[in-house]
DNA sequence: AATGAATGAGAATTCATTCAT
DNA sequence: AATGAATGAATTCTCATTCAT
């Protein structure tokens, strides 16, 4: 992650946090403006609205996963099964420090139904994660089956991410990403 | 389901229904009243608040769950393998017939955070879930492993219904369906 | 006060307590019905209107007055200064017993700019106190003495009321009906 | 009272006369908005809620006493008589300018049994007038005596302040005044 | 860029009252 | 008489957004 800050950065990032734990509607623009030391009026500064937040919030985080963890599929002296040993290790490693969960998983269900500027980019990331992932598994074990495995390990992914924050506890989360490495030989 | 409703049951499913597709803070009281014909403030005749009415609703699912599927754990005269097929099916078509995915899981990452009282029940729901899967993997796999992959189910299954609801498409929850029955062999 | 209660009487008994406590504004009717095993709407059968009963509540407190206390003035063999005494220590039985303080004294403040049928009785009532004190006052100083000092004694009781009801002691109170004694030799 | 009013104060000034007119209950946040040239969301730009703009209220009123007022007690010049007087000109003048009389006393008998924050400002200001006239006569008539007379005084000036608003005539107001002023030789 | 005040739409909730049974 | 349900208006409060300074 960069080191230098601009201000649209910090607040992006001060934003992600609150959206994370309390969600879209729980989070109000006074708090982010709070959490940013500014009054909640200023951040319209920086962004339009609240919903162009939310979106350069999502597009953040998936630009990170781009640049750090998708890009893996295509990294090219590793063997399939060390890029899936990264790509796991990397999600698990951001997935733990994430305090939340995944904010992308919780907005799905909050606001997909009702909001299709956010909902197309969630769906562009999911996507994009599913992509990767099929990309590492297709060498190995063809594209059909490549095709279904990325969709489970998405799935299952998201779904332990939201079970860790719901119990408070990793376990499942870890577990799942030791059946996830253990998929190729 | 029972047949006959009470005004209570009715107000019940006809919040569930909103919830599940706009979420806790995206519906109203006025839309839950209208959704039942009736008046905002008359929804407060049968739920002292719209907190009561959604725990209200994640009980009434809770107990669906208990009486039509998590049972299946303990319906004796069945193999495991049969119990786990049956519980697999049931769990299949409820949410196939169920837009908006399950209600449990959206409150999960919306309310979680904020709301312990809906928190506790959510908690509960997926324990007992969890508990029943544990029931029917044991005599076959064993203390720890069925463990491990009852909580790997349960994560996987919801997983997959957040992305056929983000796809619109079940195809991803199916597959996922057929795995858990082939865990058995 | 009567023995047999009607149904009536029963009610107007209990609201005078929960107006005298919460107010006008803060006792609802539907905690009316519920200090008579009532259901809120059900007060409706005895009175037309929360005002109407609130109106009769006065006239209830007004009559008991007339009875038991003001009927003092005119009642013969008795003395002035013996009538003084009996009026002052009725009253402060009354209200040493009445928890809350004056109902129309608190009713006063909070009604009497809003509500013109409420404020006439509460008129009519401190105007017959005060005329009974000033008859029993009057063959000893004279009239215009007597209609100074009936005032000043009637607001000098509601004040000790009020103090007595805020600092929950009653110190003020009987310190007060001591001075009003020793106004006559 | 100062010419130059902040918004904050301004909101103060309106709110007070509001409250004192119709009462806490029967005084709504869009009244005062609607006073205040302000829609009725706004007043909460200011105050945190509908309570704490009263106990603003409230204490507003009470600084007001304590320098205009009750400091009168300690006011080295004077003599105690001279100081009795003065202090008994100025609550005269203030309540007779004062439409809708005490605002502390009036909510006296609405919140008090209900709403401790405000409780206790009001019980604040009553120990405060009282111990200012204990201090104006004690040196003249003792402790145990000037105890006394000062609740004495408090309750009679306002219950005479009931009385005069309930029958829209200064009168019995003005002669308890009088009365007071002739404790001290 | 930032602030503080204001806006307007709407949220949950309350409550006196009505009415069919 | 009593009940339970419903109503509709009002009330407190919230919040995204705008704007003059």
């Amino acid at each position: 992650m960069p080191v230098i800050k601009t201000d649209r950065e910090s607040i992006i990032q001060k934003s992600i946090h609150l959206f994370k734990v309390h969600g879209y509607s729980g989070t109000t623009m006074a708090a982010i403006g709070e959490a940013c030391g500014l009054i909640k009026g200023s951040i319209y500064h920086h962004f339009k609205s609240k919903e162009v937040l939310a979106l350069e919030c999502l597009k953040y985080i998936h630009e990170y996963f781009e640049k750090e963890i998708f890009s893996i599929a295509h990294r090219e002296p590793l063997s399939s099964k060390e890029k899936l040993i990264l790509f796991t290790k990397k999600v698990e490693k951001y997935f733990l420090n994430s305090e939340g969960g995944c904010l992308l998983g919780n907005f799905t269900l909050e606001v997909s139904n009702n909001n299709p500027l956010l909902k197309n980019e969630i769906v562009a990331y999911f996507k994009a994660w599913e992509e990767s992932i099929y990309e590492i598994l297709r060498p190995e074990i063809g594209k059909k089956e490549a095709k279904e495995k990325a969709i489970q390990i998405v799935a299952a992914t998201q779904g332990s991410i939201m079970l860790m924050r719901l119990y408070e506890n990793s376990k499942p989360f870890k577990i799942q990403n030791k059946v996830i490495i253990d998929l190729l030989p």
